[in-house]
DNA sequence: CTCGAACCTGGAGTGCACTCCATGTCAAGG
DNA sequence: CCTTGACATGGAGTGCACTCCAGGTTCGAG
């Protein structure tokens, strides 16, 4: 079973525009095409377009899913290069939680103070106080 | 006591171009000059930039800072709309913390599963099984 | 006095991940 | 048959926050 890029990106939940966006960069390789010079999606293609999208949610960028494609083709499929990918990547999310966790309790203590009313601003004045 | 943009830039950590930058983007008022026509700021332009900065660590956009500043700026200083700036901020912070804190927990459970060793790659797989 | 560092300006380039555009071809419904 | 919509291409534009460059002036140390 086939598919145009149009039914395909629906099938994804992207646009063709990011089909084509990603056949570019060399993330997918080219698809086949119909007699009328069309792209003709099969299921492989679509899984591997499914699988740079759950790589994406995860949180890799497009560079480290260039990366994790090639992996996943491999024959060998080394899996100690994957773990060092996911690894760094883990790492990076930690420190961004912490960061997010930091400005998060901060905004709500400063909301807890800040009554909306008065004409002292807690928030202006944190900001200003360093 | 006034400053040259190198000697202000380093007191804040940043760069000179970036604090043309902001002037360019009007995040921050022309600065005084010289006889020779080079910026020279005073403590209370380095507080403006503090500012900025801090309200960057706090997760604000340049284009939130302006609103931020303005309203610093304000002689009533309208308490109520940087309430509102502070709790949309809040409310993005905690969708960014669950995705964040959500991928971060799936990266953690493949590392475990994942040796590193073997010819097969817990990883991929989770990626490819959506 | 000289030399290198710091400064000035306007504008271009970077990185990420798309997104949109103009122009043209092709296919299916009414 | 005609229109409308999906598809094709190459290339430009977006948004964010810088960062760098060329070409010229000025400052401070020796």
């Amino acid at each position: 079973m086939t598919q145009s890029i149009g039914s395909a990106a629906k099938a994804i939940g992207i646009t063709p525009d990011t089909l084509r966006y990603y056949e570019k960069l060399q993330l997918l390789p080219p698809p086949g095409r119909n007699a009328a010079g069309r792209r003709v999606y099969r299921e492989e293609d679509l899984a591997r377009v499914r699988f740079l999208k759950q790589a994406q949610a995860l949180g890799f960028s497009l560079a480290d899913i260039r990366q994790l494609l090639r992996l996943r083709e491999s024959p060998t499929r080394a899996s100690r290069t994957v773990r060092e990918l996911a690894q760094r990547k883990r790492d990076a999310l930690e420190v961004q939680m912490r960061q997010v966790k930091k400005m998060h309790a901060e905004l709500t203590r400063l909301l807890a103070l800040c009554t909306g009313s008065g004409s002292c601003c807690p928030i202006l004045e944190r900001i200003e106080g360093g």
